[in-house]
DNA sequence: GTGAAAGCGCTAACAA
DNA sequence: TTGTTAGCGCTTTCAC
C-alpha cells in the first residue's frame, strides 16, 4: 500500500478558515459575497492547505459536470485535429470541458464510445462517425442527449446536425475541372457508404454531366493513404487513365499524390488532382493542391452552440449544412490530349 | 425547469433483479462469480432499464479515476496530434482513458490546467510545456504526483522524463549541412528560453565548428508559421545570406519555406533547409524536405510507462532520452557558390 | 453467496 | 449571513 498523505477537503478548510462548509462551498461557487475578513480567512486556509476541489465530487452532488463529449475516429488526422482544436476554443469560452475520445477508425469503439461518454455524464456528445452505422449506433445515440452529430449524417439519428455542403463541393470540383477541359474524370472516394462520400460523388457526377464531361472511375476505400496508394496503383493500370482526380479526403490524397510521385506521374502535366479537404499545409505540396476548402472553425463552434441548445431547450433537432468553397492552387491544368 | 427523466442506478437494478446493491456492484466489477441465473437476472435489469453508471460515483467512492492527464500546448500540430494519439493508445492498452487540455500556447494556462487535472483526480499527468518557465509552475508540478514531463524539460521539476536528444538531432543536422560544404549556415529556432531550443542550436553549432563551418544567423521566436515568415523575411535581408538553414520545428518551417515561395528563393538551389521535426507530409513537400525525425510513437508509450511506474512505485525519476535520426530528401545540396 | 450500512467530497435545500 | 443536514450513485468493509 503506497503512503496516502493527507488530503485536505473542503471539511478542513472550513474547519481551519472557522467557518462552515456550505459558506466555503458557496464562496467558491461564487454564490456568495463574502465579508473580506471571512474571505481572507477562506483563501489563506485554502493555500495554507493546498486544497484542490475533487471535481468528481462535485459532479455527483450537482448531477452535471459542465463537461462535452466529443468524439471523433482519430486525432492523427490534421481535419479532425483542427475539428478538436476548434471545439475545445469554442466550449472554453463557455466554460465547458471537453472529453475526447478517439475511436481508432474502429466502428465497434464508436459504439463503445458513446457508451462511456454517458457513463461521465457529459452535458453533450459531440459525434463524428466515420463509418457504416449499425442500428445500434443509431439506438444508442438517440438515447443520448444534447448530442450533436458533426462532418457526417447517420441516417435514423434524430438530433442536431452540423454537416458540410458535400454535394456542392463535388459540384465545384466537377465545375472547376471541366472548366479546365477535362472529360474523363475519376472519384477516389472514402467508405462508399458515407453519406458525405456519396454527396460529393454526386456533386462531382452532375457537374461533369452538364458540361458533357464524365466519371469514368469510381474507387472507394477507407479515410486512410493506403487506400490513396491503392487508387493509384488502380487509376494508372486503366487502359485509358482519366485525365483527372477528384479525392474525397486528405489522408487519401497523402497517399496518392505519394504514389503519383514514385510513378513519375507528372501533376497536373499528366493527371490533374482536386482534393475535398484543405486540413493540411496543402499549399505547400509539390505541385500546391487544388482543394475544396471546408470552414473547420466554424463547424466546432456552430456544434458547440446547438449542443447547448439541444441540453437545454427544447430539442431544436437544427441541421447545418456549411458551405464550402474553391481554393485554386496548381494541381489542376488542362488534360495533355487537349 | 426541463423535465428530468428517470434515470437508473444500481439500486433500481439491484430491485428489478431481486438482488442486492452489492451484488451488482461486485457482478460489474468481476470482483464475483456469480450463479448463472443471477448473472443472467442482472443483466437483463440492467439491458431492460437501460443502465448506465455514473462514473463520477465511482471514482468518488473508490478515490481515483483510472484516468491520466495530458496537457499539450496544442492540438492543432502534426506533432503534438501525433504524440496525444501515441498517448491514447498507450493509455487505453492500459486501461487507462486520458483526459486532455491544451493550453493554446499560453503560459498561464499551463499552470491553470496543471490545477485542473489535479481536480479531476487524475492518476497521472502527461505534460507538454512550450514556454518560459516560472517557479510557480515548477512548484505546482512538484506537487502533482505521477507526473511525467514530455518533449520538453522544466529546470527544477523533479519527475520522470521522456525528451528526445536534441543536441544529436542539431548534431546531425549540423553534419549533413557540412558534408554538403555548406559554411555559412543559419538556425531558427523555437523559443530561447527552452532546453530543447538551446540543446539543438549547441549541436549544430558543434558540428559545424567541428567542419570548419560556423553558424552565422541565430533567431528565436514562438512554434508558429508566422515566425517563419519573419524568420525568411530577415534571412533573405541580411547582407550575405547563409547557403543553409536549420529549423527547429515543423511549424516553422510551414511559414518558412511559404514566404521562401513567395520570395522565389529555391530551395535547394538558392537556400539549403532541414528541419527538426517529421511529422507533416514533408516528404510530399516542394522541394521534400530533409528532416530530423523523432520517435513520436515511442515517446508516447514510454510515458504512460513511466507514469505508472511513478504513480504506483517509489518515485524512480527516469530520464529517458529518446534517440532521432536524419531522414535523407531533398531540401539540401551544395551551396551554388561551391 | 449475499446484504446492510458506512462512507467518498461536495452541493443545496431548509433552518436558524 | 451562516450552519445543519440530507443526499448525489457507487464501492467496500463486515456480518450473516
Amino acid at each position: 500500500m503506497t503512503q496516502r498523505r493527507f488530503i485536505p477537503g473542503l471539511k478542513d478548510v472550513a474547519r481551519t478558515a472557522g467557518v462552515s462548509m456550505t459558506t466555503v462551498s458557496r464562496y467558491l461557487n461564487a454564490d456568495l459575497v463574502l465579508p473580506a475578513d471571512t474571505a481572507q480567512r477562506i483563501d489563506t486556509a485554502i493555500r495554507q492547505l493546498g486544497y484542490v476541489p475533487n471535481l468528481h465530487a462535485r459532479s455527483l452532488s450537482r448531477g452535471r459536470s459542465d463537461t462535452i463529449g466529443l468524439v471523433i475516429p482519430t486525432i492523427a488526422n490534421p481535419f479532425f485535429a483542427l475539428l478538436a482544436a476548434a471545439v475545445e476554443e469554442a466550449a472554453e469560452a463557455k466554460g465547458l470541458g471537453v472529453l475526447l475520445s478517439t475511436t481508432s477508425n474502429s466502428a465497434s469503439r464508436e459504439l463503445q464510445y458513446v457508451t462511456r461518454m454517458r457513463r461521465n455524464q457529459v452535458s453533450g456528445l459531440l459525434f463524428v462517425s466515420a463509418h457504416y452505422h449499425t442500428s445500434e449506433l443509431a439506438q444508442a445515440l438517440n438515447d443520448t442527449r444534447g448530442l450533436v452529430l458533426i462532418d457526417e449524417d447517420i441516417p435514423g439519428v434524430r438530433s442536431s446536425k452540423v454537416l458540410y455542403d458535400n454535394y456542392h463541393g463535388g459540384w465545384l470540383a466537377g465545375q472547376h475541372l471541366t472548366e479546365y477541359g477535362h472529360r474523363r474524370i475519376a472519384f477516389i472516394g472514402g467508405p462508399s457508404e458515407l453519406a458525405s462520400t456519396r454527396d460529393r460523388f454526386a456533386g462531382l457526377r452532375d457537374a461533369a454531366a452538364q458540361a458533357g464531361a464524365e466519371v469514368v472511375f469510381e474507387l472507394y476505400g477507407p479515410y486512410s493513404a493506403a487506400h490513396g496508394e491503392d487508387a493509384a496503383r488502380a487509376l494508372l493500370s486503366l487502359a485509358r487513365t482519366p485525365t483527372a482526380v477528384f479525392v474525397s479526403s486528405g489522408e487519401i490524397v497523402i497517399g496518392l499524390l505519394d504514389a503519383l510521385h514514385r510513378a513519375g506521374v507528372e501533376v497536373p502535366g499528366r493527371l490533374s488532382l482536386i482534393v475535398f479537404d484543405d486540413a493540411g499545409p496543402l499549399h505547400l505540396f509539390n505541385p500546391p493542391l487544388t482543394a475544396i476548402r471546408q470552414p473547420i472553425a466554424e463547424m466546432g463552434a456552430r456544434a458547440v452552440e446547438l449542443m447547448l441548445a439541444a441540453s437545454q431547450g427544447e430539442a431544436a433537432e437544427t441541421e447545418i449544412r456549411l458551405p464550402v468553397e474553391l481554393v485554386k492552387r496548381a494541381s489542376v491544368a488542362p488534360p495533355a490530349s487537349v
